[in-house]
DNA sequence: TTGTACGCGTTATCAA
DNA sequence: TTGATAACGCGTACAA
């Protein structure tokens, strides 16, 4: 294991007595080579280990085969997910994929926009993070092409792929409804985020419709902090008998203080979450959620990105709005087996 | 959202009237350069919106700082922490991460290992796909640095940051024969994996030392499989009272399995797992495990390599081996709230 | 079919 | 303090 010292064309080339062109055709594989010359290159190419550099190639060719992928956090199952669908899409592609983890700070998104500018990436897909517009306009002029998903781009008109955050928040608030609960309280991510702010008008408009009180806490996006908004519903004078988790991280807080409090689910309040993953489905209690079509999400972002590089999509930019989906099981009350 | 037609040394230096290489010294903070020209300089970069190419460096300085990272799978928890882990360490190095998934393929991970060569990675942090050894040694010849993580790397010597697999499952075989189980059976992953023929040699000592008959199935490493596996061990004469689950995903399948059998857990049947997710930890049954640093494991894997790269460590490759622990709850038996 | 010469955008050497 | 020029490794245009 040696560090540094690859063999370059040059290398090749005079090992096998013929010029650096020749064998840049033979790594290519055009058409205008004679046998025996393709034989002999060959030869020495599996003899000396050359590898094509393709930093050299990229700054030659104007590009790099390469997308930047940002987004908040892989070890949120939601954008894993994600991940996993955009880079299956990009190697099909030939493309690689440079992974940035925001950590929901626009100041952080900005520097890795930067260093994807710099590093040239072809192409830029991101999950935007909270309270970034200002900068965006300023930073992508001549830069890569970009399609944001989960959210949209605020500070410039890109391609963006969503869900229907907010017919799906309604829908499982008026669930709750359904089951006859009135005091029903709604906790989201960060108000910046779009998605938590699409949920709650979700949720709003189903509790207005409904005539009953909204009850929701925003910026509860981490697991203890959905802990904590719980426990201070669970003490209000008339505590709520149901709660809607604004995404997974949150269901799992509200979960594990119901818990705690020695609160049943269904049997004393129900739980009805945003997100639905796999791992979670094994456990009880099994949890109504409403399904986001994750991978789906990723692979048309994805898709859309390489239409635009690949030349065969120049339309103007456009949102596409994936549907989401109320996976009833017991956890809302609902008794399904 | 122009593509192309980016700024170069040379746009400046003409827009400023001076040299290509002022300007660099300008974008490098080089010293002589006199106050007067860097104002100048800086003002025309900042106008024509100049972002110096990051490929052109590395061709020049002969390093990307760029790692690859190559996986199994993102989507599994466990390597979207080890991921997370990593990404933090190269960013605060100045590093970018290339993500590369191989699906547990060895021939996806030789590919993925020739595309981050001739991409030039300075190193390379990898979990070893299985069955992958017979490659490994021609392919990085003359290639980046190497660290190895969760497996060691077979075909070379290289770093690797490993845990304690078979001290951690035949602690937790025997937790459960504490709790007076005779039929325990172990679900692993694929057994080219070096992870699960060490969590299963632990679990056959344990097993060995106390006299029992050890009931196993490899193979099972996704909940499908591992559904599948655990209904053929329950419809055994004398099938298992106790289940030692191999990683997580095994566990959501054998607790799936269980629930829809109506058994319950710990009541009925016992459960310990291998992996914990914070995810998990909110539902019940409340899982007892085998816990992995993952995040420790992550971070000292990328801190090994950086060590490398920024040669403040030349010693000879060696491994470094963390504890596991077994966390315990409910699922096991044991009355703990 | 094969080879020569130039340029991609940098940094480094050396001279002015 | 500043600038001209040569690499870095490759692909393209054009010639032979």
């Amino acid at each position: 294991m040696h560090r540094g010292a690859r063999a370059t064309l040059q290398d090749v080339a005079r090992e096998a007595g013929v010029s650096i062109k020749t064998v840049s055709r033979v790594v290519n594989h055009e058409r205008s080579v004679s046998p025996a010359m393709v034989e002999r290159v060959v030869e020495v190419i599996s003899r000396l280990g050359y590898q094509p550099n393709e930093l050299a190639r990229s700054l030659r060719g104007n590009r790099t085969r390469t997308v930047g992928l940002m987004i908040a956090d892989v070890s949120n199952p939601f954008f894993a997910e994600c991940c996993k669908a955009i880079d299956e899409v990009a190697r099909s592609h030939g493309y690689s994929v440079i992974l940035c983890a925001s950590a929901e700070d626009a100041e952080s998104e900005r520097e890795y926009i930067g260093l994807l500018t710099r590093r040239r990436v072809d192409g830029l897909l991101l999950a935007p993070a909270a309270g970034g517009q200002s900068h965006r306009e300023l930073d992508l002029v001549a830069g890569p092409a970009v399609v944001a998903f989960d959210r949209p781009f605020e500070g410039a008109e890109t391609d963006a792929v969503l869900v229907t955050n907010r017919d799906g928040a309604r829908e499982a608030a008026e669930h709750l409804v359904g089951h006859r609960h009135r005091r029903i309280a709604f906790l989201g991510d960060d108000g910046r985020i779009y998605t938590a702010r699409e949920r709650l008008e979700g949720y709003r408009e189903a509790m207005e419709s409904s005539g009953l009180e909204a009850i929701h806490r925003l910026g509860t996006g981490s697991i203890a902090a959905a802990e904590k908004a719980t426990d201070e519903l669970l003490e209000m004078q008339d505590p709520p008998t149901a709660f809607l988790a604004g995404n997974g991280l949150i269901t799992a807080g509200v979960l594990r203080t119901l818990d705690r409090a020695g609160l049943r689910v269904p049997g004393d309040v129900a739980v009805v979450g945003f997100d639905d993953f796999d791992l979670m489905s094994a456990l009880s209690p099994r949890l109504t959620a409403v399904r986001q079509p994750t991978r789906e999400l990723g692979r048309r972002a994805a898709e859309l990105l390489f239409d635009r590089l690949e030349g065969r999509d120049s339309s103007p930019p456009r949102h596409l709005v994936l549907p989401t989906e109320l996976v009833v099981r017991g956890s809302c009350g609902c008794d399904v087996r």
